[in-house]
DNA sequence: AATCGAGCGTGACATACATCACAATTATAA
DNA sequence: TTATAATTGTGATGTATGTCACGCTCGATT
């Protein structure tokens, strides 16, 4: 486990040992189980996390029941209710489990501490928001130019993968059409 | 037009006389005219900046020839096509003037320069693109969750000068819907 | 003043997609 | 194993939105 975030923090910015060991020092592993929770909509957002081992959906609750997958994260993915987290107020999305997984965590105060601590984490994290960044304006401009059919064959294209570790229900969520309508798509 | 640089910087850091000269050093003062176009789909993208006067807009043409409006940008926003940007490669975004407008030009060179000589920039340059990531991701969520009608008025709720300053056509693009959809939205 | 084009509204029609209903299959748990 | 829930496909129908066409207004240009 160390390795993989010694390996996934080396991808951008080099460590020394002792540098990674105060990096470890910040974080908590922690494991889940499928179906469980990590963020739940309303609560204080404490935490970001770094999924190692298994896959997360970030979802939003409209006012009638219905679930909307902001994102996927998968193994190698920083993930939370960053709008929360950074201000830290209130989740307005939650956090949950699509399998089994574990993660680093990361709190905000830890997170803080380490980017005046070891300023080249501030690197780090620029860099990751910047992709996070990029990664909407991607997801935003398939939405303008895309209609559903053309959306779920950049998905697939994009992330082959998933399209066997999720039911088509949380893919149409994602794309924002109705399961339904995803299922005449493959047809 | 240096006071507006300095405030803008000093809304999320405080600043040194001498910092914020070293700053000044590291960006150029540039006028656009109306319709001109300051990043060019296809070219290096070399500089990112800063609105200070003025409205741009950020547009992707699709293969047929259709416009989209990825974002607007105003007084105070940062913009580029940050993909291509940070990752040094050609646009596949316009930038283009609707408004004669004034900016302050970052080039990446500078960009990088700046972050090593005054670390403090970086924390800069982090919030901002915290800031950027969770508006785009507030943008996917009104796709995901609501129709033509009611992203047009989160739309006005949210910027309600942009409705005076920009044609509806332009909103419609922005919105992901035809000029006519929007023009029957209205009344 | 005359002309031109940008911006906007609106009718008629086509299409993409949502919703509701039901059935079949597959996983999960008791 | 049996029962129960989750997942998926598909028909019928409604609705939101796109597309094409036309005309009006207003400001810019000549």
């Amino acid at each position: 486990m160390k390795e993989k975030l010694k390996e996934h923090i080396e991808n951008l910015i080099p460590l020394t040992d002792e540098e990674f060991s105060l990096i470890l020092s910040h974080v908590s592993f922690e494991k889940y189980k499928k179906n469980d929770c990590i963020i739940q909509e309303g609560e204080d957002v404490k935490n970001c996390y770094l999924v190692i081992n298994g896959l997360l959906k970030l979802v939003y609750d409209d006012k009638n029941g219905k679930q909307h997958i902001v994102s996927f994260a998968m193994e190698d993915w920083w993930e939370s209710d960053f709008s929360a987290y950074f201000s830290q107020t209130k989740a307005k999305m939650s956090l949950q489990c699509i399998e089994d997984t574990t993660v680093y965590s990361l709190s905000f105060k830890n997170h803080q501490k380490l980017s005046t601590e070891l300023p080249k984490m501030k690197q780090f994290f620029l860099e990751k928001s910047n992709s996070g960044h990029s990664a909407s304006q991607n997801r935003i401009l398939s939405f303008l130019t895309s209609n559903a059919k053309e959306r779920y064959e950049q998905l697939l294209k994009q992330y082959p993968l998933l399209f066997q570790r999720v039911p088509k229900t949380l893919l149409a969520s994602y794309l924002g059409v109705s399961r339904e309508t995803l299922s005449r798509l493959s047809s």
